[in-house]
DNA sequence: CTAGCATATGACAGCGTTGTCATTGTTCGG
DNA sequence: CCGAACAATGACAACGCTGTCATATGCTAG
């Protein structure tokens, strides 16, 4: 490897003093545009990288963010991942990842170890952590900044920054979807207790029923997890009751993944005798035949966009010591993306 | 956050030299038991983490790894991650994730830039970053250190340790299953080009073939892509054929999803009338109807003993200065894991 | 009893930056 | 034309640790 570059060796090509150069790195405002140029060419030809280390270590600020998650859902995972990257990339951060166990019982000793060790500035939380009241107390008594992605139509609570997905109103405008193609007996799989979006997604598929003066069959509400094998039993168990759904909301794709194979296997046509809809715009709803309704939510863009917001939140708490820095929360709304799974519009089942 | 507390504390707390704290906490063997013990309790009453930015930028050592891959696969890749992590966390490493393209032709400065801004020991790369000879020479020629996951029953080249999967002979293996079915006539779908894993695949199956006397059907094999839309464009070509195939061993499983579907499509019974075979274990596999046969490759462990041999090589290669440190190559074979779709002996399908 | 050596520990510089304060050069009002 | 205020830059300590070398202590052999 070539001699690394440092400082001053920038410096003393461009002929001025390594804190100048530190200066420029930092676009700090007070170097003439002169200099400023001098000093980008020295590190250009140098290849000049600073050091990340020395930076964090001479520094009060720490330029290193942490993701936290527990989530089986590694499309999720992945896509949120690669968005935060993208952001401390462009920023000048690292990034720490920190797959965990929500159950965990030590799972705040455990971020708070990362936190030091690392010298994080900052976490990014997604749930179902970032839904857990008592770990997010916990670290506010640490002093540990973050962000969290949670769903949520609407938030009070000013404390903590946030970046608010709502499923509900997404959850809501599938539902009419289905309403409008004719369905009044649609059944709804909800995903996991712990997850909020289990909760939201219900909630707007009930609103949605309701302000239409559907009335709620029982029955067609079961409660689950988002996986495969629940969608499949659930489906069997909708199937064979009396009067069965002319359509399932899943709470994600991979349930409805599940419903359909059910269907399938029993012979039922998708989406001419049940129509079946997702959440989540997975690769999974487009692998299946035929491809299923759902809501795409940006996840890359969610996840990047909770990365920038931490940071510049982090920046004002530092101008705006004592006084209190206002919270951001920024919201997004999964948008339905309709296939062919619903694209049917139903006559007269029932009657 | 309570003031953080650094190694004079603990040592002011233990009653010894700062040093001697160092020493203990990287378990260097010239400190008394006694002392350790000392240490030890200061460390744990204390809750002192050694801050990792000092313990870079003052050692000869770096201890981050870098992680390169670009692979579409979320499962294999938040798999291997994981894998890698858990080794990290144990030796006292961190962990920089860096996504890339491989088709970028920047990408040796690329990484070069991130070895030298987070002070890279050593980088793990996985397919097909792992298999482009033009940037592994450049890193070579750069000095920077890395360990290769590769496809390959065998590898020759002395220089660099790299960790191998056995593709070639698991694809035998499945092979030699479908025949002894009692199938003759079995399809092959390659992944893509660029991906050694296809190449591999494709060798142990023609071998399979070869070594039982069953002549190979050019029409039976096809090349595409790692995509579920290549499963169900290939499938359709084979099922117009005059004579199609009995069986279909795809080169993973997401491309046997893509056949499965086809196939159902078609109206054709899985495994009565077709056999399927995938590769990989993805989740992919057990989530269809009927549940692939395919190969499982433990891409967790594969990745974390790529990491382990990668920080167990560069120690090795700081004590043996000069001296050719030999360079480790590490062997794994995926093994067959037979489920549904393929089960189903063949009577005389053909004649 | 002491030179000689191994074992256990300490003192101190230095890693590459940033933060703080000092210094220089420059402009402007009176 | 002078002093004050400001803009631009530099000098140097400090961050928390590791590497190197020096020192203290205990032990063995002659």
């Amino acid at each position: 490897m070539k001699k690394k570059s440092n400082i001053k060796d920038v410096a003393k090509l461009a002929g001025v003093s390594f804190k100048t150069v530190s200066r420029v790195i930092n676009n700090e405002d007070t170097v003439k545009g002169d200099t400023v140029k001098r000093v980008k060419e020295a590190i250009e030809t140098l290849n000049y990288q600073p050091n990340n280390a020395a930076r964090n270590l001479a520094g009060s600020k720490a330029y290193a963010l942490g993701y936290v998650y527990d989530n089986p859902n590694a499309y999720y995972v992945l896509d949120a991942q690669n968005g935060i990257l993208s952001e401390c990339r462009d920023r000048g951060y690292e990034l720490v990842i920190h797959p965990c166990s929500a159950t965990n019982d030590n799972i705040v000793d455990e971020l708070a170890t990362m936190v030091k060790r690392s010298q994080l500035a900052g976490l990014i939380i997604s749930p179902p952590l970032s839904e857990m009241p008592d770990v997010l107390a916990a670290l506010d008594e640490l002093n540990i900044k973050y962000i969290r992605i949670i769903s949520a139509a609407h938030v009070d609570d000013m404390k903590s920054p946030c970046v608010c997905i709502d499923d509900q109103n997404a959850a809501f405008e599938i539902t009419e979807h289905l309403i409008k193609q004719g369905h009044k007996h649609i059944a709804f799989l909800r995903g996991d207790e712990g997850h909020g979006s289990s909760h939201e997604r219900k909630h707007g598929f009930l609103n949605a029923l309701a302000s239409n003066n559907i009335e709620t069959n029982p029955s067609y509400l079961i409660d689950g997890s988002y996986s495969f094998e629940f969608g499949v039993d659930a489906a069997k168990q909708l199937l064979a009751l009396k009067n069965p759904p002319t359509a399932v909301f899943c709470c994600n794709d991979e349930i409805a993944a599940g419903v359909l194979f059910a269907a399938r296997l029993q012979g039922i046509d998708v989406p001419n005798q049940l129509a079946i809809a997702g959440f989540e715009d997975s690769p999974f709803s487009r692998q299946t035949w035929p491809k299923l309704t759902t809501a795409a939510q940006p996840t890359n863009l969610i996840a990047r966009t909770a990365a920038s917001s931490l940071i510049q939140h982090l920046s004002q708490l530092k101008l705006a010591k004592g006084s209190q820095a206002e919270s951001p929360k920024l919201y997004f709304r999964p948008t339905l993306v309709v296939r062919e799974s619903t694209e049917h519009v139903l006559e007269d089942p029932h009657e």
